[in-house]
DNA sequence: AATTTTGTGATTTTT
DNA sequence: TCACAAAATT
């Protein structure tokens, strides 16, 4: 049996799946079946028989992606009855680059062991204000804020403490000190910790790729293909380590969409896709995919109209395959974000009691966070289920932290991070000044904080009162005994038990249950046990992950504490895996809707400083804007059958009014004619003036009745409109057992005929060790080299 | 005097 | 939810 890419796919995403050509470029607008091309290019890749399958690495944006494409990848051939030996990698760029260090790290950059952790945001931002007291810097929060994002921009792009030249630094004269100095002091304080940071992670790799061309070498023979998705979101960094990864021989195809691009602020540049590639590979070839499979042409209309207005692109629209117009776009208006959540809530409810449409069809997409507590609390009055897609994540959660802080301690002592958190939650007494004691002492002894703890504290050269001495001792006992119980542990139950115990005995639990109840009383009541139930699901996450790493078959070594945290820290909000079968509306950000689709999708708060956001508005230049434009055509791509975009006139603190956003306008909702009593909106965006003239910064109106502000509607929400939905529904895969064994036995010679699963049947022609050379009847296929032993093909 | 608790006001997007 | 300043506690 083999697998007919040509009746699965149309034209173009037939050849784009089965394409040859070593250097390929997948041009794929929304919604036209890139996810579907690129895991048959894979499967194609898996079986075409001349590499294998641990030779190819798929790159993509989200855990989440990698996942789904690994499972979408396994069932296509599973259903084909097709074996492969081995699994493809599929990660992101930064678990790649993790999987990389974990093994060269420690013997490039001697400072660190293989146990390093990894700061994320909140770490990321204690060990700058390390960095001010070590300098003994006074810098008010604005300041430490840019030089933060400063420093931020510079390792996305990654430049080092060591490219920068101070004397012609523009930054450091504005803020008056170094930021060369302050740069690597943090560096510095990282590497003390024994932590690395997101960046560094992509960093370090290229510099000891750069740096060691026996590590390139060795490295760039391992594998043989690279696919990378979503790579018009590549930045300068990315692309120089996937040129680094690669030789002479390797395949590289990337697919990515212009117009999608939303991460310029983190170093995207999609020039990367539309000139650079060409230029870096001269046989580069492209096939584009225009068709959309997913949306009604109602929906790719307002798409379309919107992003004709991005100057800086070349010319592309989407259309419908189906040819059908399907329902119009609806504008939805309120008085206040209040009304807004209620009136979506209410059209939710009418879906799924009238058209019967389920829950997990629905989408609410917005701006930023902020937007989304008031459909939390909307949807739980209206007893409606949703799934948050938060970026602060689970794991991000204080109690949360917490619990993690007192388990990363227990494999990496030098994370100080790590110690201040765990003395000061549950407090011991020891604040500022007894730290900062402590700390001096450890700097000068090059010890770190929990080594001292555990040899000096007794040794009286820190003068510690009986009550701080009395809770570091506690919090050494349990830290011991945890690690005693846990390199005893065998079974997933004991691990969690020991980390419960340890949790229990240094205070931490009996503290979270105080908050509880704390905040029980002050607010409403709704959450009595919220954040004693995250710790309890920490355990059992825990307790979850050493249960599947022990049935993983195909890993050697033993699970691991360290390995649990390692994972988690890459884990992030669109990887957030809620119960699969759980039937809920689904809430998120435009950024984490990127690559999925809903047959309902409602854009809520298109205002004025909401959608484009004040900051973009702010900045005051075109480029600003027009990625605030690709992200509201991201997020209206991501409609397949219905689509309603929001409003209101007070803005989300209630007290102001608000403007509509000028993308409205731009997508036939003719704002400009819509009144606000006794004002006309005009342009509510002037690239030239710092804050928009007609912002809500500056214009609103003193006094006058709500009611007068409302747009005359065009919207009957609740009304017997006929919507014609056909919900549809994702096939879950299931996983299938890819361990197999390679069938060696089988001795080739010319002439035998073989069967195989993409190219159908063919004879050898030629044999060299392993390596057949062989002739497909399908003129098509032509000539292949394959290597023996592969599941994908059998003699007959 | 050092430390912890309490109140207040602001918040882009994420690997 | 989080940081920071002021008040309360040890």
């Amino acid at each position: 049996m083999s697998i007919n890419f040509k009746t699965l796919l149309n034209k173009e995403q037939y050849l784009a799946a089965t394409s040859d050509a070593k250097y390929l470029r997948i041009i794929a607008g929304a919604g036209t079946g890139k996810t579907r091309t690129l895991t048959y290019r894979l499967s194609y890749l898996l079986t075409r028989g001349d590499m294998y399958p641990s030779q190819i690495v798929a790159i993509t944006f989200t855990n989440k992606a990698a996942n789904e494409m690994k499972e979408r990848t396994l069932k296509i051939l599973q259903d084909n009855n097709l074996n492969i030996m081995g699994t493809p990698t599929l990660s992101t760029f930064h678990s790649f680059c993790l999987r990389f260090l974990r093994k060269e790290l420690p013997f490039y950059k001697k400072e660190f062991t293989r146990d390093f952790s990894i700061a994320d945001e909140t770490d990321q931002k204690d060990y700058f204000k390390r960095v001010v007291d070590k300098m003994h810097l006074t810098v008010d929060a604005k300041v430490l804020k840019a030089v933060v994002s400063y420093i931020s921009g510079l390792k996305t792009k990654g430049i080092r403490p060591i490219d920068i030249d101070d004397d012609k630094n523009l930054f450091s004269k504005k803020i008056g000190f170094s930021i060369k100095d302050f740069y690597a002091e943090y560096q510095d304080q990282l590497l003390q910790a024994n932590c690395v940071d997101f960046d560094d992670l992509l960093i370090f790799t290229r510099d000891i790729l750069k740096e060691n061309p026996e590590v390139r070498k060795n490295w760039s023979s391992k594998y043989k293909a690279f696919m990378i998705d979503e790579f018009q979101d590549t930045n300068d960094l990315q692309y120089e380590l996937v040129k680094l990864f690669m030789n002479n021989e390797t395949e590289l195809s990337v697919v990515g969409d212009p117009d999608q691009t939303i991460y310029t602020w983190r170093g995207a540049n999609h020039s990367i896709i539309t000139d650079k590639l060409a230029k870096d590979f001269k046989t580069l070839e492209t096939i584009t995919l225009y068709n959309n499979y997913r949306s009604t042409q109602a929906i790719l209309d307002k798409a379309n109209m919107l992003i004709k207005h991005n100057k800086n692109r070349e010319e592309k629209s989407l259309k419908a395959a189906s040819g059908d117009n399907g329902n119009k776009v609806d504008l939805i208006r309120s008085e206040s974000f209040k009304q807004d959540a209620d009136n979506i809530a209410h059209k939710i409810e009418y879906f799924h009691s009238v058209n019967k449409v389920d829950y997990s069809d629905i989408a609410v997409i917005m701006r930023s966070n902020f937007q989304s507590r008031i459909f939390e609390q909307t949807f739980t009055k209206s007893r409606i289920p949703y799934i948050l897609y938060d970026a602060t994540a689970f794991y991000e959660r204080f109690e949360v932290k917490c619990g993690l802080s007192f388990m990363r301690l227990l494999v990496n002592t030098s994370d100080s991070v790590s110690f201040e958190r765990c003395i000061a939650n549950p407090p011991l007494g020891i604040g500022d000044k007894t730290l900062e004691k402590i700390e001096d002492y450890c700097y000068s002894n090059r010890i770190s904080e929990m080594e001292f703890c555990l040899t000096k504290l007794d040794s009286e050269e820190i003068k510690l009162s009986s009550k701080q001495k009395a809770g570091l001792v506690n919090l050494i006992n349990a830290y011991k005994n945890c690690q005693i119980n846990l390199s005893k542990a065998d079974t997933p139950a004991k691990f969690e038990q020991a980390i419960q115990t340890y949790f229990v005995d240094v205070g931490l639990f009996r503290f979270i249950q105080d908050m509880d109840e704390k905040e029980a009383r002050t607010t409403y009541g709704d959450n009595e046990h919220n954040r004693e139930n995250n710790l309890k699901e920490l355990l059992v996450d825990f307790k979850e992950f050493i249960e599947r790493a022990m049935l993983d078959t195909t890993s050697e070594n033993e699970p691991t504490l360290v390995d649990y945290l390692i994972n988690i820290s890459l884990t992030s909000a669109s990887d957030t895996e809620e119960e699969k079968g759980k039937d809920a509306v689904n809430v998120m950000t435009a950024h984490v809707s990127k690559g999925l689709e809903f047959p309902i999708v409602f854009i809520t708060g298109m205002l004025d400083g909401v959608f484009p956001s004040s900051h973009a508005i702010n900045e005051g230049n075109l480029a600003s804007i027009e990625e605030e434009r690709r992200l509201f055509y991201v997020a209206i791509t991501r409609a397949k059958k219905y689509l309603a975009v929001t409003t209101y006139t007070h803005d989300r603190f209630g007290d102001g009014y608000a403007i509509p956003s000028m993308f409205l306008k731009e997508i036939g909702f003719d704002v400009a004619k819509m009144t606000f009593g006794d004002f006309q909106v005009k342009n509510s965006y002037n690239p030239y003036s710092r804050y928009g003239n007609n912002s809500y910064y500056n214009q609103r109106p003193k006094s006058a009745p709500i009611s007068s502000y409302m747009y005359p509607s065009d919207s009957d929400y609740g009304s017997d409109e006929k919507i014609n939905l056909t919900p549809s529904k994702m096939i879950i895969a299931s996983k299938p057992n890819n361990k197999q064994i390679i069938d060696t036995n089988v001795k080739y010679e010319v002439g035998d005929k073989i069967a195989h699963a993409s190219f159908g049947i063919g004879t050898v022609i030629a044999v060299e060790g392993n390596k057949l050379t062989v002739k497909f009847e399908d003129e098509a296929q032509g000539i292949k080299k394959l290597i023996a032993g592969f599941k994908a093909f059998r003699k007959i």
